[in-house]
DNA sequence: TCCATTTTGGGTACGCCGTACTCGAAACGG
DNA sequence: CCGTTTCGAGTACGGCGTACCCAAAATGGA
């Protein structure tokens, strides 16, 4: 085994065969990611460190390293593991747009309950069977239509992004925030405003001055928000389709 | 000055009166921003370590403090730095569809550039003076058809994400390979190929199998399948334009 | 001219981080 | 019961951002 660094986390299942010599595992992976999952909703991503993880779990950080290889593996298996709470029929229906609908609403819902999740949802795909399924779905919802893989791929990216990124917006980069040290308000008062103030009264933006008076007083709820956005996507992507 | 504490660095101007006492400055912000965007550009944006960029300048990591408050700060400049390097019309032309693809075509130019500064657009908007120039650009570009502030907010979020991500998939994740410290081509053979492999020989994903399969050999440009995805946006905001 | 004042560049050091390495203890098969 | 194997845990290293400190440099006022 002299090659086995820089493989695929999801090349290294767990050692499970307990029939051997040798001490009885204490831990498990499931166990270890629940817990850094826990810490990451409570506290930010990057609040979960090895270390805080190890003693979330009464033990040494170096402990968790019997389990997973490294801490970017131990996020790959915290995104796995999320995604594996979308709720989705195993198959499309067929009616494409309502299938699409269900799964951002459902991509939504993780990332309000995960807000780390979401940053890192833009970063290099994860290829967990999680992901791969829900992938999959969507994927296979705009299948049958003439399109050619290439562009069903494109238009299901154009989705998703869509979705992360408007989800990242609701959530107020809150992990942002809490990574400065200060909460919503106070990031909102003491950071923005007197900038946000400067610049509105040099007069220089005058859209972006309308956008932040609006913004101020949404007369849009976030959800209506969200869904305004995705019905403008899937309206571009039923242009796409041919009929 | 008790409460200058997490100041937006827009607040915190260089200082350039010189006429007081004490020693003249040896740097400028100008200065460490362009060797900190240099370091990014070539070893990714986790090698511009304040140690590094000091290193470059020949001096050490604590003088950088005389001019930019906290890392963070720095990257808010480095940020809005290359934003600046985007080239538009002082006003829109009126027709709004060229003018949206022009400031798309001019961000992606800008992210292939900078492949470090598509990972960092997705964070919390850096309200710097270019930054908030393309934007106000965008956003008046949708000004006159009847939509109110919030729904061209949302539409100018959707397309800016939408090129934030396509540019994100296209310099292929060069930011997080190089982080693992392989190349791509490695990476795609080493990390990637026996796992996916796997997964397409499971027939579990059908559909994603396809689309690897057709990756491979892509009948499309890099550039032409950013626009297809570009004209699909578009057609979903010309969907929410009234008329 | 000289000195008090101010601001610089740079060094040292602290508390984090991920993780390589090591080793005694525990649990099995023979 | 003992050799083999795998565990939990400790120690330590290099790197990070940055708080703090100080000597050198540059001024304006005496």
């Amino acid at each position: 085994m002299s090659d086995e660094e820089h493989v695929s986390i999801w090349m290294r299942p767990e050692r499970v065969e307990r029939s051997g010599p040798g001490r009885r595992p204490g831990f498990s992976r499931a166990q270890i990611v629940e817990r850094a999952v826990a810490i990451a909703d409570a506290d930010g991503l990057e609040a979960a460190t090895m270390r805080r993880i190890a003693d979330a779990m009464g033990t040494g950080a170096m402990s968790l390293y019997r389990y997973i290889p490294k801490r970017d593996d131990l996020i790959d298996l915290m995104l796995d593991t999320v995604m594996a709470e979308l709720e989705l029929p195993p198959r499309p229906t067929g009616d494409w747009r309502s299938d699409l609908t269900l799964a951002s609403y459902q991509i939504r819902a993780v990332g309000l309950r995960h807000p780390w999740q979401v940053a890192l949802a833009s970063r290099r795909p994860t290829l967990g069977p999680s992901s791969l399924r829900v992938y999959e779905f969507m994927l296979s919802a705009l299948d049958g239509f003439g399109l050619d893989i290439d562009e069903i791929a494109s238009l299901v990216g154009m989705l998703s992004d869509y979705v992360n990124s408007a989800v990242h917006r609701e959530i107020g980069w809150l992990d942002e925030a809490r990574r400065t040290g200060m909460d919503m308000r106070r990031w909102m008062t003491a950071y923005v405003g007197p900038h946000i103030r400067r610049v509105l009264d040099s007069g220089e933006y005058p859209m972006f001055n309308r956008s932040i008076m609006e913004a101020r007083v949404p007369h849009l709820p976030p959800e209506d928000r969200f869904r305004y956005g995705l019905d403008r996507v899937l309206d571009g992507i039923a242009a796409g389709l041919p009929g």
